[in-house]
DNA sequence: TGCAATTGTGCAAACGTATGCGTAAATAGC
DNA sequence: GCTATTTACGCATACGTTTGCACAATTGCA
């Protein structure tokens, strides 16, 4: 059976205080260089570690903070992970991973976790199922600093770094129609995401301010996922007379369609184009390579960071407020039908 | 500043003892009903959190379970965790992930953090920089439950779940061969990682099977990313004669290959037939889909998790012992030139 | 009405580490 | 050689929660 050794024991073998021995493995100016070494040494020679329950007990701070993620097996997620620990490892924090899997139960079992630990601060983006807040009342109650990225929260105030998911999708479909498109058709997300909802936004407003209708027989719905997408991509492909243009919510699932697509034996991009979204490392490998909407992820991570440090250190001087990131526009082949002057 | 109430503080406020106000919240028998909800009622109104640093101070286990990875952005690691998420959850633990971000001090540090935890098990991979288990001694010494997966370890005893390398780059090689390649490149991985080194060993054992002989000019290493890798992609794909196949030691890599080898107009698969690693979520969507070794990750997590537990519920009775997966040859468009019968 | 059984609550100790304070021993200063 | 200072250590307490035990209050039963 796994037992660790404690101060106490190393006190006793030695023949020393508990005091004497913590103040040892602390390196503290009152212990002589002697002792020191007898402490270390043993405490080497048995595997001592210390015990962070007993050793945080008095301290207020842990310099741990939480991130809770509902997916982690996007480039979105390792990058916008990569952007916290580029501000926060610097300052002293060890990052704590969370995967709440998309669903809710978790997620909340996860942010008593978190808060269980006495996380110095919390950064989080909900599950696709997640609309009840109760548990993050506890939060704000007890003033926890909390950063919420990527999926935007409707009706909690809190500090939220987001991607401008209208703006992108308004790029992606402006876009189709300056390449000629006329019948753009959106492979969308799950109804309940709130980007998802919100690129769709920008894909009407996009056609709506370039005079095209909005056909909702050329929307339909899937999850973000490639694996569980074919049946959507089939519907828009199926179509008669074919849409020239999709605009489809991510990359990954604009793979699909572009190798539907090319199953079909269609001209990508001159009798279909296809824009996707997040820009994945993959997609500019792409034959053709996949135009997309760009987010900044590793700049959320980074924001997220410091909007996290900065309640951390005077939580009451910074308001819950909401920053909204710019997505770029990066055509490639899948979608360059011509080449007009602005798109050189 | 945040400062959680404690049963202490909700004991003074409903004037009742701590003792009661503990057993109130973990639903304990010999409390009313009425005290119950007096404290619910209370607890829920000023969001109390258990303190788990107190809580756990006390208690042996702590159903917690570490996962520590160099690397958190391929498929593989998000593939492994879900496997030990799958076996793991239902058993009631919560699951840690930290990222050493293939720095052996983070590493270091982490584990410290893992066993300082209590964690009651821990399941690891090694950065690329790991070459010294000194701070594993701990975790032996006090007999931690510990597996190491993916990237093996050497002269180092203890549980370790990895993939038969060796055996899969013999068959991609095999492979290209089989199609017809005489002058098989490898691109291979960083000299100091296990897997990258079992990868060259199968690569020269299958051209040894052959008859083909061992040329030191046609391997040439990078690191696993894509983005670092052009330099010794150029460096196979500008020599003369070309060769008529390469082995490329992952997916990602492979993508890279196969893109540099279109700008340049050759043929893929018969000028040039490419075979990669890993099978990637995209590899199969590509033009040409890409012929790869998948390995069984899921699995791999699943019989991490497992061994994990086994040493948790009996930690003498399962000494130290090493499982090799075996890895399928996954054939696609981008090495198939002819199709001999056992491959149809 | 009296006594036993049951119910509900409080007391006190324990978990392992950190730290203010007290003090004995060693050293310095004259 | 005596006092003053410094050095090196131990004692006691605190952190917040849990739990064995004691006990008071209530109920049940004859």
């Amino acid at each position: 059976m796994s037992k660790y050794q404690s101060t106490v024991d190393i006190a006793r073998a030695l023949n020393l205080s508990p005091s004497t021995v913590s103040r040892a493995l602390n390196d503290h100016y009152s212990i002589s260089a002697k002792t020191k070494q007898r402490v270390l040494d043993y405490a080497r020679e048995v595997g001592f570690q210390k015990n962070l329950y007993a050793s945080r007990l008095n301290h207020r701070k842990t310099f741990t903070v939480g991130i809770l993620m509902p997916e982690i097996s996007s480039h979105t997620f390792s990058t916008i992970t990569s952007g916290i620990k580029e501000v926060l490892e610097p300052e002293g924090y060890d990052l704590i991973l969370m995967h709440s899997a998309e669903q809710y139960e978790k997620e909340v079992h996860l942010i008593n976790y978190l808060t269980s630990i006495r996380a110095d601060g919390i950064i989080y983006s909900p599950t696709k199922e997640t609309n009840d807040y109760a548990h993050l009342e506890t939060i704000l109650k007890n003033k926890i600093p909390f950063v919420n990225i990527d999926r935007g929260l409707t009706d909690f105030r809190c500090h939220q770094i987001l991607l401008n998911d209208k703006q992108g999708a308004y790029l992606a479909t402006q876009h189709l129609f300056d390449m000629g498109c006329r019948s753009i058709a959106h492979l969308a997300g799950p109804k309940d995401a709130s980007n998802a909802r919100h690129r769709i936004e920008g894909y009407q407003s996009a056609l709506n301010a370039n005079g095209l209708p909005f056909d909702p027989a050329l929307i339909t719905h899937s999850d973000f996922r490639i694996t569980n997408s074919n049946d959507a991509i089939r519907y828009l492909l199926e179509r008669d007379p074919l849409p020239d243009g999709i605009f489809v919510v991510n990359d990954e699932m604009a793979l699909g369609c572009m190798h539907l697509a090319s199953e079909k034996g269609l001209d990508i991009p001159h009798q279909l184009a296809i824009i996707g979204f997040d820009d994945e490392v993959y997609s500019q490998y792409f034959r053709p390579s996949l135009s997309t909407v760009r987010s900044p992820v590793q700049e959320m991570g980074r924001r997220a960071a410091r909007v996290c440090l900065q309640q951390i250190e005077n939580y009451e001087a910074y308001p819950a407020d909401t920053q909204l990131l710019t997505p770029q526009l990066i055509v490639r082949a899948s979608s360059r039908r011509t080449t007009p002057k602005h798109y050189a």
